[in-house]
DNA sequence: GGCCTAAGTTGACAACGTAAACATCTAAGC
DNA sequence: GCTTAGATGTTTACGTTGTCAACTTAGGCC
């Protein structure tokens, strides 16, 4: 008898983050009203309880999803921060888009990352710290363009706001639309309007920056 | 013996609009998530089953909330019209600010308005047709703003696409703070901007506004 | 080489959404 | 005014879920 190759499976070895990505992969089609662990578990081959050892709860679980996605947006703004610099314009450009297209290439992430700001941010505190980098990279940006007068010269918090209220707005209505799986109904106007922004968000993006441009 | 004063209980007489209250009343405070419909009968004093005399499942449920909620909205943002007819400006402000007040007023009927844009739509004809309505409100005042020169000349599903991703926008990150039950953190900046819409979301939806005027 | 501990399993429990069969009330037609 | 069909509410049951406690396995450290 040949040698087993197959070695021994009773420990998984990666399990935490396949526990993760099986999330993932699951939350880009579906709520996570119905995301079930135990099937989560019977996909990935292991015990119904298995995940006990690497998550307290469910919502231990999507924090770390939120976490993982605050570090990963963190990453892909100041990527396109500094692919951009020459001219301040087209870097607050860039990094709006590149927050969207993170938004809804990740769409199950990006809605982690907004449903933990609801509902248990105080019982993580990496998740509180991670949502603060992120805030952050925006205010520095508002703060900047304040600085060198692209900017109407305002507080920060409002127009830090404002242009949150943009790229979340953007990134919401878009999420709707990839979750629609087949709704692309021509007579309706809203649909339309998704269907539009869609096709080329900087345009929205842009048009939506000139309100607080000085 | 005297007459039974306590008339029969067996019909409860207006049992799905208590469903719907109750849910309501539950989601003020829960996602939708971990509403549970036995829980509600509990409330209610009605058997755990009983519901579905009414609600064909859970999502029926949230898709009744859904239509209630676009028809409300429907009322609010009509009568805001109505009461401010003399100035453009005054009128359009005045129904982004109806459409987010009411949102935060009744962020239970707003998530599952929203949340009924994702999943099923299809299955609810009535939901399609009350939220078809809602967002025609947004198309014609933004049709007779271009005809009246008050916005810049571009195509109607663009500007209204970018204007609902300011009052949704609004909505959604106001809501995020009105769930967030004791989480007002002064030093996170995040925080501090929604803190900031909160108090004063008008002058945001004028900043906004800007950006689509001629 | 034996043991400690992290990692995975088994079995159990209460709660949930849903379904089918049953009970009770209400109203419409004769 | 009685009958009866249909609407409304109940009972019982099933399969699934999240979680817990107790058990088993495997790999690294002395």
């Amino acid at each position: 008898m040949p040698k087993q190759t197959v070695v021994s499976r009773y420990h998984h070895g990666n399990l935490r983050q396949s526990f993760i990505d099986a999330a993932c992969e699951y939350l880009k089609h579906a709520s996570a009203e119905s995301l079930s662990l135990r099937e989560l578990a019977r996909e990935i081959g292991v015990s119904q309880t298995a995940h006990y050892r690497h998550f307290k709860s469910k919502n231990a679980l999507f924090a770390a999803i939120a976490i993982d996605g605050f570090e990963l947006l963190h990453k892909v703004i100041s990527e396109a921060q500094e692919k951009h610099e020459e001219d301040f314009s087209v870097t607050f450009t860039e990094v709006g888009l590149a927050y969207v297209n993170w938004a809804i290439t990740n769409p199950e992430k990006y809605q982690m990352l907004h449903d933990s700001l609801l509902i248990d941010i105080a019982q993580y505190p990496a998740l509180l710290t991670a949502s603060k980098q992120s805030f952050e990279d925006l205010t520095n940006l508002i703060e900047k363009g304040i600085a060198i007068g692209f900017f109407i010269p305002r507080a920060v918090p409002e127009l830090a706001g404002a242009m949150w209220v943009c790229v979340h707005g953007i990134a919401s209505l878009l999420m709707t639309r990839s979750k629609m799986l087949s709704a692309a109904d021509v007579d309706n106007p809203a649909a339309q309007a998704i269907e539009q922004l869609s096709q080329d968000p900087r345009a929205t993006i842009e048009l939506l920056v000139q309100s607080i441009r000085r």
